[in-house]
DNA sequence: GCCG
DNA sequence: CAGTACG
DNA sequence: CGGCCGCTACTG
């Protein structure tokens, strides 16, 4: 094995598309920063960079705007060797998106004046991966699916999980599937909603294409026959309740760019843009789930999610390791302030800013000299405890003298942990609480835990602070802080009080975690159902403004997992609901 | 910010 | 009502 | 362009 020269980063060698394969640029310079990016990419991926016309070379990558007869000119040959590919830079750009090495005689890949020798190659001097340039687009994404396997293999995800990828994977690509005919006929209440035509056309499928994006069809790089592939993005993929989430993983290939995006998002937030926040959020939630690193912009453009912005910043960040934009952004000191005060249980940007224009430096001169409502006075007295970090085992403490206390009143009473904790993490922002009873409903729910159980743990000394307490009708909830004995740190905790024939719904809202909760939400949205805390309804009349409107018919509330089924969103545990 |  | 909070 | 979760719930 020789030494490589170059030190520039390589992908995984499986990965490694380019690998045996020598390039020759044109021009040959990375003088221009695209064809500078492009010759890394290229490295990147296994090739390597002749900075020489020889007879090792299997490619020339020419710039798109040059043709082949300047190229001819510049090398004061006539032709070049039939062994040798010309190829449009957009070739290199193809192959990586795919992950293969696609046929170099597709017409998008031509280069101007140049005529493809007609199968004359030598097969002696043609590099051996080119056997695979024959195979069709379809068999090219399956090894492509393959690559994807071996990733998920390496990072220890239980070869159940595999072959089920698998199956649905490739199902999903041979059968010239409807998923969204499926998706309609499928769904339980939408009988009365006619199925849009245009939503079964190719157009519709075709939508979440990069490349149709992009326009014209001569300077596109289409593949005509790749359509089946990007059929596979149908429409309820496109939910992220739709897949297993089990958060950023160790050896997540994307961890640079999530990183990067959740702290655009973290920006945006922090100026009160909530909306380009959440964009960030769902993108970064998309790369941290997908299991190959993203390199290139039209690779990220055919993730859900992500449009031709991001996807432009996702290419640097994969290239550079940095954001410019981020830099230039975050170098503002007056974020750092803003940043403070809205981490204030209570304070929200508004009052956080509020703050920030009144001039007030740090948290002791807002308690001095702002007008504070009684929460945000114990969320400042208390920031760093509110913002630190729950371990699991302390919890599950809470929640022994919690059950003890309930049970003490009716043992007939549950209690169930939820957020974070339900979903398995080892520590938890705050201790989330459902407590139910069978047979019972919201009065009689009220009765016991704010009348009773309230009161009582307060008086014991382990409730040390309420900020919101139910107070009329049937919803029940209690926001509030707790300390354990011995203890000076006063933990969040929050009880959500919910009738037995309400428990699934109840717990999908409270095991959450926020973004699959409105995905799902989102999801049950498009097939006419709404989903809140309470329940799944059908045949919801939107109330225009104060004019009436229905609550909608109940479809199901008690169970989780019908819940599931009804939306059609294959069970997920609450540890894989970590969007 | 993305999406329809 | 706006603001803030919950998952 | 307008929607982006909840006819969420609670506070002041």
């Amino acid at each position: 094995k020789r030494k490589r020269r170059n030190m520039a980063k390589q992908v995984p060698e499986d990965q490694q598309i380019f690998k045996g394969l020598h390039f020759y640029f044109f021009p040959n310079d990375d003088k221009n920063p695209a064809r500078k990016m492009r010759i890394a990419k290229a490295i990147e991926f296994g090739a390597q960079w002749e900075r020489e016309m020889n007879k090792n070379i299997t490619h020339v990558v020419v710039d798109k705007l040059m043709q082949y007869p300047t190229v001819l000119k510049y090398l004061k040959m006539n032709s070049l060797p039939n062994s040798v590919h010309v190829v449009s830079e957009i070739y290199l750009s193809e192959c990586i998106s795919y992950h293969a090495l696609l046929n170099v005689g597709q017409p998008q890949f031509r280069v101007k004046g140049y005529v493809a020798p007609e199968h004359s190659d030598d097969p002696a001097t043609a590099a051996p991966t080119f056997s695979i340039n024959s195979v069709k687009p379809l068999e090219l994404k399956l090894a492509d699916e393959k690559i994807i396997l071996r990733q998920l293999a390496r990072q220890e995800i239980s070869e159940e999980e595999i072959s089920l990828e698998s199956a649905t994977s490739v199902a999903l690509l041979l059968q010239d599937s409807d998923p969204v005919e499926d998706f309609y006929r499928q769904s339980p209440v939408n009988a009365n909603r006619p199925a849009d035509p245009q939503a079964t056309t190719t157009e519709e499928f075709d939508s979440g294409s990069p490349i149709m994006d992009e326009g014209s069809e001569t300077d596109s790089a289409v593949i005509p026959t790749n359509q089946p592939i990007i059929k596979r993005q149908d429409i309820q993929t496109k939910f992220r309740c739709m897949h297993k989430h089990i958060g950023d993983q160790p050896g997540n290939p994307n961890a640079a760019a999530t990183t990067i995006l959740q702290q655009m998002a973290d920006y945006y937030s922090q100026t009160g843009d909530e909306w380009p926040a959440k964009a960030y959020r769902k993108a970064t939630g998309t790369l941290s789930n997908h299991p190959t690193k993203v390199w290139t912009k039209d690779e990220a453009l055919a993730l859900p999610h992500i449009g031709k912005r991001l996807a432009q910043k996702i290419e640097e960040i994969a290239f550079t390791n940095h954001l410019r934009r981020l830099h230039k952004v975050i170098a503002e000191p007056a974020d750092a302030l803003l940043r403070t005060f809205m981490k204030v249980y209570g304070a929200g940007f508004a009052k956080a800013s509020e703050w920030v224009n009144q001039g007030h430096k740090t948290l002791d001169e807002v308690v001095e000299k702002a007008k504070l409502s009684d929460n945000q006075r114990v969320g400042i007295k208390h920031y760093a405890d509110f913002n630190a970090r729950i371990p699991r085992e302390e919890v599950a403490q809470h929640a022994d003298i919690i059950r003890k206390s309930l049970h003490k009143i009716d043992p007939a009473f549950e209690v169930i942990v939820g957020g974070s904790y339900r979903r398995g993490s080892t520590q938890s922002g705050d201790i989330d609480w459902i407590v139910t009873c069978p047979n019972t409903g919201p009065a009689h729910l009220r009765a016991v835990v704010i009348d009773k159980l309230v009161p009582r743990l307060t008086e014991s000394g382990f409730l040390v602070a309420s900020f919101a307490t139910t107070s009329r009708g049937s919803e029940s909830k209690w926001h509030g802080a707790s300390c354990l004995t011995g203890s000076t740190i006063w933990r969040r905790l929050d009880l959500f009080l919910v009738p037995s024939n309400e428990l699934g719904a109840a717990l999908i809202y409270f095991t959450g975690d926020t973004v699959f909760n409105r995905s799902l939400r989102l999801l049950a949205n498009t097939k006419g159902l709404r989903l809140n805390q309470r329940g799944l309804y059908k045949d919801v009349i939107r109330g225009r403004r104060h004019i009436k409107s229905s609550k909608g018919i109940l479809v199901e509330a008690k169970d989780e997992r019908r819940i599931f089924e009804i939306l059609r969103v294959p069970w997920r545990p609450p540890e894989h609901r970590i969007c």
